[in-house]
DNA sequence: CAAAGTTGGTTAAACGTTTAACTGAAAAGG
DNA sequence: CCTTTTCAGTTAAACGTTTAACCAACTTTG
């Protein structure tokens, strides 16, 4: 039978208060019963039942974490990474965390994840875009949220967000140190928050630079960014505008696609054309040329979300909070001066 | 402040053991009373506290599922739709899953996950392969576990499986009746069960069909089964011997690879060689020519091994319990008549 | 019509912790 | 030397459920 608190309190000769207060580190515990008790623990492989205190603290020990399906079973493992920091980060204190997926088409009368309304978490994490329906209805739960890598119109919430805009100045920067002036921007949705702070960095940076913004080289010709989007606007910009020498893609998968199509078109990389991504992908090293990218530290976002929503959940963290996390330019094969 | 089963007995002008009762569906409660008991639960949005369940019961209402770093960050998300399958199940009964990554080179005195020896989950679930060490270190434990896609050597375990066999089976059987009878295997670690049981079949349809087996149509030329490793067993074959028509490759990942490699020696797919895979992931669409193989459920793996689960943790299920999941044949354009 | 059984509840203990309030002894203060 | 403080622990209540044991009011049985 596993044993207890009451089991440890008869085996090191103290009363149970006593047990609990030395496994909480109370300084009105001696070192030398503490170091008894420690030592009953140890004999008796004791372990406290969570239920037992989360009864009382009325708390869960629980962090939910939620995604939509889509993210979840994206073949590149980026949510799924931001997802294992959090739960590398949890295994230092005491929290576990809950993963739940919502239908990426989540609407108003979905349910809520179960842990929701069973009030089996004590905050929760949500990591990228998610459909609005679902921040309404949880708008109903005054629940501690920290969102990643996206957050909602209303801009009373905590988030740890990748700093886009840097980023996109770094990529932009490059490859006007290049040499380059003629660039372009091929992206997805240029709504989207990530996005479009990733084109604020390439405008800022040709505006250092003082090179003039041509509109035309901007591709936002669908709203997926995916490697086929990738493929489609590198055709659109090749047909439509030849006069450029260099690309910024709004994410690797675009530019690998656009890599694709350009090398289909006969054109050699990096001489030909310059490509840079962003996100820092795994297939980056893998294809031909290596793709020069932005690095982003997918394991550190989560890691860094659970420790302010702790501090959120333990301090009463007020104000809401807005991380951005550095970003790192990597410079491989795929571009290079002109 | 959240209402307790006192509120709801208060309301209901009843006593907190029958708002328990009626809660549970026990025959001892009339249908008014549990009308009235339901009532006051909606009114006042009550749920039980899942730590007070639990600490009477002794039972936690979690399930721990672990999977190595590699297969949980593995770009094809094979097992990401195993777990969304229990997560799925889970969501219907009173189970939360919490997810746990192991390093993928586990040794005996790394930490198992902290929700084991914390007692904080009624059951476990293991996907894909995991070193011993795991499993030696969780003999200590006396826990109910189950496997999905793997089960170690020692044979006294729950497991969810592929039919591999069947699958293999099926996949040679197609090629055959393609009129094929020069049928390359080409896999990673034959010693693995599941590659194992897929070039069973493999031998299995040959036999059937009196065909003879050429051990030098067989590659396992490293561990791994990646796509870089079916282009170089691809290569491999091509190159010490020419005598074959059709490939099988034991998952899609190798039949990519080795399809890459003879698309880029001039053969034309299928007509010069037919290829067939296994898992039937996303890519296999969108590759040309779109890739024949054999489907896996995954998300029923995930499910079907949270219901034998329960089933043991429910009704004491003894007998260990190995499940086959069919798999099915998924003809594309990849394999043809000879 | 009394004894026995059934129906539909209630009472109270128990689950394993935490922690506020208490206590007795030793140390410090005047 | 008596009073006050501090120290180091103990006692007991509380957290919100479940459930065995109990009970009162009917119903059935012989």
């Amino acid at each position: 039978m596993r044993s207890t608190i009451k089991d440890v309190a008869r085996k090191a000769k103290v009363s149970t208060a006593t047990v609990s207060l030395a496994i909480h580190g109370h300084s009105r515990i001696s070192s030398d019963t503490r170091k008894k008790v420690m030592k009953a623990i140890e004999d008796l492989n004791y372990h406290p039942f969570k239920s037992a205190r989360d009864l009382v603290s009325k708390k869960t020990g629980n962090i939910g974490f939620i995604l939509t399906e889509d993210h979840f079973l994206r073949s590149e493992p980026f949510y799924t990474k931001i997802f294992l920091g959090t739960e590398f980060e949890a295994r230092k204190h005491p929290y576990y965390v809950l993963l739940a997926t919502i239908p990426s088409n989540y609407q108003i009368p979905d349910p809520l994840p179960r842990f929701i309304p069973e009030n089996s978490v004590d905050g929760i994490i949500i990591a990228g875009k998610v459909p609005e329906a679902l921040i309404i209805n949880l708008q109903k739960y005054s629940i501690p949220v920290i969102f990643i890598d996206y957050y909602p119109a209303e801009n009373s919430h905590h988030a740890v967000l990748i700093d886009n805009t840097e980023g996109g100045m770094k990529a932009t920067q490059h490859l006007i140190d290049c040499g380059h002036n003629k660039i372009a921007f091929i992206c997805g949705d240029i709504e989207h928050p990530s996005i479009h702070g990733r084109f604020q960095g390439y405008k800022m940076a040709l505006e250092k630079a003082e090179i003039k913004f041509n509109p035309r080289l901007i591709l936002s010709t669908e709203k997926a960014t995916s490697r086929e989007s990738g493929y489609h606007a590198a055709s659109v910009l090749f047909k439509q505008n030849q006069d450029f020498s260099a690309v910024f893609a709004c994410n690797d998968a675009m530019a690998i696609g656009a890599m694709q199509y350009f090398k289909e078109q006969g054109l050699k990389i990096p001489s030909d054309v310059s490509i840079i991504g962003f996100d820092d992908i795994d297939l980056d090293l893998i294809i031909e040329p290596a793709l020069s990218t932005v690095h982003v530290p997918t394991v550190d976002m989560g890691s860094e979300a659970l420790k302010v929503l702790r501090e959120q959940l333990e301090n009463k963290l007020i104000n809401p909070k807005k991380i951005l996390i550095p970003v790192e330019l990597v410079v491989r094969n795929s571009t290079c001066r002109l």
